[in-house]
RNA sequence: GGGGGAAUGUCCCGAGCGGCAAAGGGGGCGGACUGUAAAUCCGCUGCGUAAGCUUCGAAGGUUCGAGUCCUUCUUCCCCCA
């Protein structure tokens, strides 16, 4: 949104064709460095999870967009901040996390980015650092007498994670509202370290980034600029990122591959076109022509981007076996192994087992009550027959083509049952 | 320190004369229509096969019966000092 239209270096143009920027803080100067050589630039993630999921997608591809254009990746963990807990765009305080959840989730988190980038010691190698390494080295005072003094409150108070709260009057902590400091502390230290001159982020980011910009140019005058993508909801104006079975998890083990797949197989129609420039690597020219593809015909966009999302993160064998899955299922209304499953004792089957139970278990609905509702409304189907009895035995003569029972809630959510 | 309000179905907002499993939205799920889309329409939305069980900030109490009345406590907001 901001900024001329024509950028000069190849990575700001990019960016621009495919949808990533919102803000620029000095985008002529920005421009002129990265058109100049290489430069570097970071993204900070906070260790709060275990796994990334789709809503922090666009800022690693903005990452693996900066590679591309030759420039280094900066991975920065929030081992530090996180223990802090950023206030931005939430209206109550979050639960801190323990030191060793901390601990466990960096490590789970390092095993995505390999997927995007590429990590070395070359020049455009990304490199993966903890911001706790620098700021727990910090002591109280020495931090205030450091870096506090390039911070009034009366500034602090006019940035909309603290506005926020005020205005909604929620309570805003201390600690949450060292933060910011933080975070531009971050930011300096990197251009210390890595000669970084951007940090990018999400549009909320903003405040933070800016922070970090003012006080590197302050402290040490050197360029430093911010950049943020727009916050990506669907065409429909609900936020990204969810499916039947919760969060998009980015994490095999927390969502599987056949899953990731069905998320961006089920794009609306009016985001395909977006979302193949955002989180794909196809050409311009190749999904220009994928988005104007009219009717039924743009399915074919839909599963052109499930692939090359899939296969990006999960590798392109286990993209094709989501995707043959999913045309044997729907297209054929057959079974593929490559469906979920879900393991049962043979010996179950013998006495039979309550349909209810056994879709609770399978992971169909989360009650028996559940499944009930779901069978009187017609859409629980067992081996492709549509069944209103929720309380019917399974046995083992329900076992059908493949020597598996074909579960199904809806026309979407199928579990393949297999004895073992 | 004093006075006044508020907390509801563990997703959110939000009604609730002492008989309530609790109005109404949003969201979600299912069905119809389509194209595994959107929009629209219909149904469902505490747990349990059922009898029944457990819900309305927490703990007590009054009552045949309490989300609804009383007491104490917790948290949040407003006003006065």
């Amino acid at each position: 949104m901001t900024g001329p239209n024509d950028f000069h270096s190849d990575f700001l143009r990019s960016l621009q064709a495919r949808g990533y920027i919102h803000q620029i803080s000095h985008p002529e100067e920005l421009d002129a460095a990265a058109a100049r050589g290489r430069i570097a630039a970071y993204i900070g993630f906070d260790a709060t999870a275990a796994s990334f999921h789709v809503g922090n997608l666009v800022s690693i591809m903005l990452l693996r967009r900066l590679q591309q254009a030759g420039h280094r990746p900066i991975v920065v963990i929030g081992g530090g901040t996180t223990k802090v807990g950023d206030p931005s765009g939430k209206d109550s305080t979050r639960q801190l996390l323990s030191d060793d959840q901390i601990t466990a989730n960096i490590a789970s988190l390092k095993t995505t980015f390999a997927k995007f980038l590429t990590f070395g010691d070359g020049p455009g190698d990304a490199v993966l650092v903890d911001n706790a390494e620098w700021l727990e080295r910090f002591g109280y005072i020495q931090f205030l007498r450091d870096y506090g003094v390039h911070f009034t409150i009366n500034r602090m108070l006019t940035f909309d994670s603290v506005k926020l709260r005020l205005d909604r009057e929620q309570p805003l902590t201390f600690i949450e509202f060292n933060y910011m400091l933080m975070q531009a502390v971050d930011f300096l230290e990197l251009s210390r370290r890595y000669d970084c001159v951007l940090q990018m982020g999400g549009s909320d980011q903003w405040g933070n980034i800016v922070n970090g910009v003012d006080l590197i140019r302050r402290v040490d005058q050197k360029p430093a600029f911010a950049l943020t993508t727009p916050l990506i909801t669907t065409a429909s104006g609900a936020k990204m990122g969810k499916t039947a079975s919760g969060a998009v998890w980015l994490n095999a083990e927390q969502l599987a591959p056949y899953d990731y797949w069905q998320f961006w197989r089920n794009t609306e129609d009016a985001d395909v076109g977006r979302f193949l420039r955002l989180f794909t690597d196809l050409p311009l020219d190749e999904i220009a022509q994928l988005e104007a593809l009219q009717g039924a015909e743009i399915n074919e966009a839909k599963k052109a981007l499930a692939n090359a999302a899939t296969a990006m993160l999960h590798g392109s064998q286990a993209a094709e076996h989501a995707a043959e899955a999913a045309r044997v299922a729907f297209e054929q209304g057959g079974v593929s192994a490559d469906l979920p499953t879900f393991e049962i004792p043979r010996a179950a089957l013998a006495p039979g087992i309550g349909l209810a139970i056994l879709a609770v278990d399978a992971g169909l609905a989360a009650s028996r009550s559940e499944v009930r509702r779901l069978a009187q409304g017609g859409g629980l189907r067992v081996n492709d027959t549509v069944e209103a009895d929720a309380n019917r035995l399974v046995t083992a003569a329900d076992l059908g083509e493949g020597g598996v029972i074909k579960l199904a809630a809806g026309k979407k959510k199928i579990v393949l049952v297999r004895p073992v």
